[in-house]
RNA sequence: GGAGACUUGUCCGAGUGGUUGAAGGAGCAAGCCUGGAAAGUUUGUAUACGCGCAAGUGUAUCGAGGGUUCGAAUCCCUCAGUCUCCGCCA
């Protein structure tokens, strides 16, 4: 959520930021700032009001007090009309404050002026890629395919159990699951990420603080009968953690690591997409979390997505970063770098990040501030990626790993699986 | 799930209807003191939204939301959480 502060004084800039970001609905903008015009101005007239009502009350108080019980009735007389018009100037603010909210709440993030032009996901800009892609021989099988001839994920038994897209990992294939959370967990916490281990359940206020509702209330599993939602990332609870709080600045940046579990709902996904472990309902995924200083914001973004490169490295995964279009960026971010393995038998790019800065947009929302000495407290940055989501690196590792003995776990893993083939 | 007790500022803790945004203490910050430190001492120490160039000032906030009242941290209702006892159970 931006700050109407900032609209009202930058327009325009404002306006053309969100035409980059291929916002149609520019008019919100300056909607905003007249209901926030409007907000001010009713919450004059209630503050006189209730002023009045305190002072009369206070009166009340000391004449009662000295037993001047008549002057006292008097003045209550005038406290009527008073309360009752307060009362209804409550009721206009208390809506007009909502009216103001559900239009901000519809307006995305400002992107960064680094953000590339450009309305789909082919206007990406490649920044960086590994080099040259594997070549795979003619008979080379896609990963679903590998999955069965080697029994270690079944997406048939999944269906039985649940439905599409809840896949069950079986002997080295679910070992394989497990080795690549504890690399990722434990990389993490050598750099430095303290590891939290959150509910997979999170309220709808902590959905709102990291902007899944209202926006995208239809891709989260609810459970109904509690009013709670199945995370579809660590994000929404680990950067919940920190809602209304106000961290000291000499604590920042606070970096925090998670795995979890992710469920997705994934309406509207349909076809080669959802292929074998391209989109699941549910996956594992490590997330990695920063809150920082806004000044230090961009140069975090930067050694987050180097963190990423370095795990995809260490797995010897081809790979290449994006830094995303102002057209394909999600809402709430300001910019945004996909890192995508190539998968040798799809012949795929395949997304296992996505690290962004959301600058102060999560944490207006979120309530999360930090104070440096004993200045006022200011919104702080957050910033999230995944490190790393785990189906499409299987997917690849599967896929490019295989030979004719079977597939060959990268180097770096061998020391969780306890096994360097899958045959 | 049943019964009871409780939920106050960074923390501890007072406060059962009338200058209580909230006593007192601790912590923290600044000043004094000191060669330096400790101790001592003085002052300051919530957040949000308005108005104001500023000093300042108005309003709201004592788990959350509603209600009673001229006036609520204090009374009533609903919900959430914590603790104790019972029941159940990984």
């Amino acid at each position: 959520m931006l700050l109407t502060g900032y609209l009202r004084d930058n327009q325009e800039s404002v306006i053309e930021r969100l035409k980059k970001k291929n916002f149609k609905q520019i008019e919100l903008v300056s909607q905003a700032v007249e209901k926030d015009n409007e907000r001010k101005k009713i919450q004059n007239q209630l503050d006189e009001l209730l002023a009045q009502n305190n002072k009369l009350a206070e009166q009340i108080g000391t004449l009662m007090k000295s037993g001047l019980k008549e002057e006292g009735n008097v003045l209550k007389a005038e406290t009527v009309a008073l309360k009752e018009k307060s009362k209804e100037l409550q009721s206009t603010l208390d809506e007009c404050e909502k009216d103001l909210h559900d239009i901000l709440v519809q307006i995305p993030n400002l992107p960064y002026e680094l953000v590339p032009h450009g309305t789909t996901a082919e206007e990406n800009e490649v920044v960086f890629s590994s080099g040259a892609l594997p070549e795979l021989p003619a008979e080379a099988l896609p990963h679903w395919e590998l999955c069965a001839k080697y029994d270690i994920i079944d997406f048939e038994l999944g269906v039985k159990l649940t439905g599409a897209g809840f896949p069950v990992y079986k002997g080295k294939g679910a070992k394989l699951q497990r080795a690549l959370i504890n690399f990722f967990l434990e990389k993490a916490a050598e750099a430095g990420y303290l590891e939290v281990q959150p509910p997979i359940l999170v309220n709808a206020q902590s959905g709102y603080g990291t902007g899944q509702l209202p926006d995208k209330e239809g891709q989260m599993y609810y459970v109904g009968m509690d009013e709670f939602y199945l995370i579809p990332t660590a994000e929404v609870p680990v950067t919940n953690i920190y809602r209304d709080v106000i961290i000291k600045a000499e604590d920042l940046p606070i970096k925090n690591t998670a795995y979890t579990p992710c469920f997705r709902r994934e309406a509207g996904s349909y076809g080669k997409d959802v292929r074998g472990l391209n989109r699941l309902h549910q996956f594992d995924k490590v997330e990695i979390v920063q809150i920082q200083h806004p000044e230090k914001s961009y140069q975090t973004l930067e050694e987050m997505r180097e963190y990423v490169a370095g795990l995809l490295n260490e797995l010897q995964l081809p790979y290449r970063t994006l830094r995303l279009c102002g057209g394909d960026m999600s809402f709430a971010s300001a910019m945004t770098y996909d890192m995508e393995v190539y998968s040798a038998a799809q012949k795929k790019w395949l997304e296992v990040s996505s690290v962004s800065n959301f600058e102060s947009f999560q944490a207006n929302r979120l309530k999360l501030r930090f104070r440096e000495g004993n200045n006022k407290p200011a919104l702080a940055h957050t910033l999230n990626g995944s490190a790393l989501a785990l189906p499409r690196i299987v997917a690849a590792i599967l896929e490019n790993n295989q030979t004719p003995q079977g597939i060959m776990i990268p180097e770096v893993l061998v020391k969780y699986t306890g096994f360097s083939i899958i045959n």
